[in-house]
DNA sequence: CTCCAGTGATTGAGAGCTCAACTTCATAGT
DNA sequence: ACTATGAAGTTGAGCTCTCAATCACTGGAG
């Protein structure tokens, strides 16, 4: 902590930053906006949602869920208790361990996700896919999975999208 | 919006996007916890400090200055007043457009994000930089800048980072 | 001059997230 | 069996963000 010998941004890198910072979050507001509008449901909750429909029985055991969603357990807890509450999934307790609990995604949660999965994806595309040559796929493919290796995660750690 | 002929994603794509989505959730988190633990505040105050410390006088329009920041007006506004009630933006009224208010760095503010700065930026070396080759942040500029393109903002529209 | 559509900014309500407790339960050590 | 440690999940308070409504002002059009 004594002396400054921080390493500042290189030009190129700080120009490469600002740009990933603009394009991320503008890309997020996008897909989120664009969720909540046609399908009342915010980005994190679909991802929930996609998660359940790819899994086994369409359920998960809570930290599970969590962990595929690079999700805090309080987090996921709260949104839960909100998608419960529209009756999109269902809690049920877990009769091996007995703290543990299961979230199952229910018949009219598939409907609401397979109701909005047309038009997230073709959000994603217009603003991602469509845009990168399939090289530059490639590429970010390999960027995001250097960086998920710095920050502790393996890669296949998530599965699923599509509803089927 | 009838037949149904949606694109879904190619499983490179997909595998690509949930790529994405983890590293980009999992590396804002880090960042927002890093500033938040050593600097009391979260990643998008850094960036509205960052981005007046490089404006001339310190000081930019409301609107300008959530353009740059990628916000929206009612959010920088809400953002700004939590800024000036810990004295480290002041607003003052345009006199030529009286519907203008421009937010300026205090001293204070300026002091808060220089001692800011240097562990900010190191996380950012970790998680993101010191993992790519240079070819990769090239890329990775390229590939931010299609994104943008998409979303309607022309490149070079954000500037500076450091405090100085 | 007056009216009016549009712009800059703020506000309040409500949704969602974070952090720090806290409860319950499992398991390893003694 | 008894205790300690830690894991799974929930909860509540406080903070930030979004959306829609609103206020204040500007710049024309008639």
């Amino acid at each position: 902590m004594s002396g400054d010998e921080t390493r500042w941004l290189e030009p190129d890198e700080l120009e490469t930053w600002l740009s990933y910072v603009a394009a991320t979050s503008l890309l997020d507001g996008a897909l989120d906006r664009q969720l909540q509008r046609d399908a009342g449901m915010p980005l994190a909750y679909y991802q929930i949602l996609a998660m359940l429909s790819d899994a086994p029985g369409r359920s998960l055991r809570m930290s599970a869920l969590a962990a595929i969603t690079q999700s805090s357990q309080s987090r996921l807890s709260h949104a839960v208790a909100r998608l419960e509450s529209r009756g999109w999934v269902r809690r049920t307790p877990c009769s091996i361990d007995r703290r543990s609990t299961f979230a199952q995604l229910t018949e009219e949660g598939y409907a609401a996700l397979a109701a909005a999965a047309p038009g997230h994806v073709c959000a994603v595309r217009r603003h991602l896919f469509d845009r990168l040559t399939p090289e530059q796929v490639q590429q970010l493919h390999e960027i995001t999975r250097a960086v998920l290796s710095g920050l502790g995660v393996a890669d296949g750690d998530a599965r699923g999208m599509l509803p089927g």
